[in-house]
DNA sequence: CTTTTGTATATCTTTGACAATTTCACAGCC
DNA sequence: GGCTGTGAAATTGTCAAAGATATACAAAAG
């Protein structure tokens, strides 16, 4: 009784004579392997739909929802196993094990001295790279993409009114964006410089999701429009708020 | 020619310490699965006999050598694949990428599918870091460290007149600026971008030494005359002057 | 209620075949 | 000689089908 929850991207499968090629966005991909894009799809659901403890479909299941083989599907779980995202168990089903893809510190930022200066040093990276990041997303965004940003906004919002803590969609949130962008290097680097503040640093507050919420849909809105440089600023005055908010953090801490 | 280099402990050597005959009786005994148990000697042969680029012998013969099926090979291998372990390339074969569990591509690079396109995010991502970097490394620069700057150079130059190569000095010399700047976080990217690039893109040409020599002269001189758009300047043609060099690659590659 | 048994479902493994890609030697040409 | 392209060989990628093995769950037996 599992429902059709994948967006394989490869409807109208009516006709059995051939695949014509596969489909329009099938065609953007430069004829990559078959098992990378199902891998790509995989974790793009793993990221957004799924929580930790949720069991997937059938590999076979799996299998006609991507149009592919039991054996493509297998190999991509055993890559997502091996990076931690999935739990393989004979018999019994496959099961999401965690929906952020970082490995705990690869840059090795945890033996650092001071927390609020690593704060301020990899708020000053994300100044570097976001704003760029973002103007580029609002040039090569796909319609898809805009709509998943503002499910994210909305999920934060709804985080936010229960009082739960949007840590992880806020990591999303700055990832789906440098997904948008098209690069794959800031996109691992975002969720590690991230959780590395989230982890290490411990600097949000209660305060700051207010701003957080507003700025994203003003972000969201930018790209949605296609409006490189607005996305840029908006990036930025998200970003130079939170770094000045840890300056004050400093400041507040040594002065007195 | 391969030859028989894995010792799958399941032959017919006659040692009777050893483990017997038990090409069948591992299910049963371990009761752990038959491609944990192939990883398992994968990993150990790894970590001990291989260097990085070392080549696998083909999936089929490791099949044989194993005493098992392609298939079972292959999901071993995207495992030890997604772990930044080996690299799997289509028609070629399955190369080694490191031989410590430590992570020395921390950001799961190496399984890009295209070289070309990977090495232009890598310097989209410089571009964006390193002027930024090299502006502040100008105004925080110490007398010993323009002086280590200095001395770089000058080995560069030493090694390039040599003919040997220059790799490791470029990736100090960057390091060395971003160290310049206090930026904690940067320093610890710039070499894991940059011998990602040497590693996983192979792009370096002779011709692009002299233009390095030069530029990284007249970036050390902005740094030790502490003039910071100086040196974002010239850190951005330096850069930019290298992406230009991708960029025609590729198109030289896809046009004719 | 506890234990056993049976059945359905899921993953695991094997086998065989073919497609796609890369590599390399070799012939042909300038 | 040096360059080019062409085709065979080697290698990985994908698909399909079948049986083996492990788990989950419900029904039957004690």
């Amino acid at each position: 009784m599992q429902e059709e929850v994948f967006d394989t991207g490869a409807h109208f499968h009516g006709n059995a004579d051939e695949v014509p090629d596969m489909t329009d966005e099938y065609a953007k991909m430069n004829r990559t392997l078959r098992s990378a894009h199902v891998e790509d799809q995989m974790l793009d659901y793993l990221l957004r739909n799924c929580k930790p403890g949720d069991k997937l479909p059938s590999e076979f299941s799996l299998a006609e929802q991507f149009h592919t083989s039991r054996s493509t599907i297998r190999e991509v779980m055993k890559s997502l196993a091996a990076q931690g995202l999935v739990e393989i168990r004979h018999g019994s089903g496959t099961y999401v094990i965690s929906t952020s893809a970082s490995a705990p510190d690869p840059l090795h930022l945890s033996g650092h001295k001071d927390k609020y200066r690593l704060a301020l040093e990899l708020f000053d990276v994300r100044l570097m790279l976001e704003p760029e990041i973002s103007a580029m997303a609002a040039e090569l965004r796909s319609d898809r993409q805009a709509a998943e940003l503002r499910r994210y906004c909305d999920e934060t919002e709804a985080l936010y009114l229960q009082g739960d803590d949007h840590t992880d969609k806020d990591i999303e949130f700055h990832t789906c964006i440098a997904r948008c962008s098209g690069n794959t290097v800031v996109q691992a680097l975002i969720p590690v410089i991230q959780s590395a503040i989230s982890t290490f640093c411990n600097v949000t507050q209660r305060k700051l999701m207010n701003e957080t919420i507003q700025t994203h849909r003003w972000i969201t809105n930018a790209i949605e429009n296609k409006d490189p440089i607005g996305a840029r600023c908006a990036m930025t005055a998200h970003l130079a708020f939170n770094r000045d908010m840890i300056q004050k953090m400093i400041r507040a801490r040594k002065e007195p």
